[in-house]
DNA sequence: ATAAATGCAAAGGGTTTGCAAAGGC
DNA sequence: GCCTTTGCAAACCCTTTGCATTTAT
């Protein structure tokens, strides 16, 4: 039982599958699963010494694979060179907003989009399994020239 | 003068910007230039060595470098962890569907789907630079079983 | 006690860079 | 001949792996 439901989620899972709860497992389910950020490797790793429990960068790698495999975490691919994570909410699917100045990530979800998506992908033969949006644009704050 | 018009474009622009035209640049930039494909910089480097005319690693990506600096070659980035390069056609923006059995790669262009993502973007206060959108899902030749 | 996780460092893939040698102009 | 390009290898970044040590169960 800890702070956060989603936390003792991930717990269950580890125990389901006879993993054992680790303190650096801990942390890092905790830093990534209540973050509203789409963090990078580098910045769990960051954020867990930041909170004074230091963990190496394999486990963080390691403990993000088995989030991913628990379906509790997804990951993004900004064509950065490197991936992000999140916690996969109950949102079914949303699409990315970035700001090209400040590197903020925005999400939203759009139905319309969504069911365009099927309807072009079934009009070329295609029988559409999942699509990924990123815009990328000027966010409000940048546009009026506010110190990020 | 090539048997490409667009090896010429690119002949121009070495041209104009007094860049040497080598057997080496002009050997990547027709490979790349006329393929029908979505090319790495390693499949690049193959397909001109399979046409008996070597080049380096490095070489490669600096012509590629030159070449998307041109406006010849755009990059795409499908997630696999490296960049592919297509030359950059006419169309002044396209989509693309992957097949997630064979991995072949279409393209389309779809003008509602456009407005959307402006509509999508300013509705939240983004001034919208540009988009990116994959589908992924299964051809209709994998879907009737035709052996790729 | 036992099997697994951790941490470190080394390896691995894709890409870039530094520098001497080669080659357009 | 000058100056850019080439090619090789080393450097880089993110990520994975190997192995001795620590730890959960």
């Amino acid at each position: 039982m800890s702070d956060h439901p989603v936390v003792d989620r991930f717990v269950g899972y580890l125990r389901e599958h006879n993993l054992p709860v680790t303190a650096q497992r801990l942390a890092i389910a905790e830093t990534l699963l209540t973050s509203h950020r789409h963090l990078s490797a580098e910045e769990v790793a960051q954020e867990v010494t930041a909170a004074g429990r230091k963990v190496g960068t394999a486990t963080v790698y390691r403990t993000i694979d088995t989030l991913l495999e628990s379906g509790l975490v997804v990951e993004r691919d900004f064509g950065e060179g490197f991936r992000r994570f999140e916690p996969a909410r109950d949102i079914p699917h949303h699409e990315h907003l970035i700001c090209t100045q400040c590197g903020k990530v925005e999400e939203f979800r759009d139905e319309r989009l969504e069911r365009m998506t099927t309807i072009v992908a079934e009009s070329r033969g295609f029988a559409r399994q999942r699509h990924r949006l990123v815009i990328h644009g000027v966010c409000k704050d940048c546009q009026t020239g506010v110190s990020r």
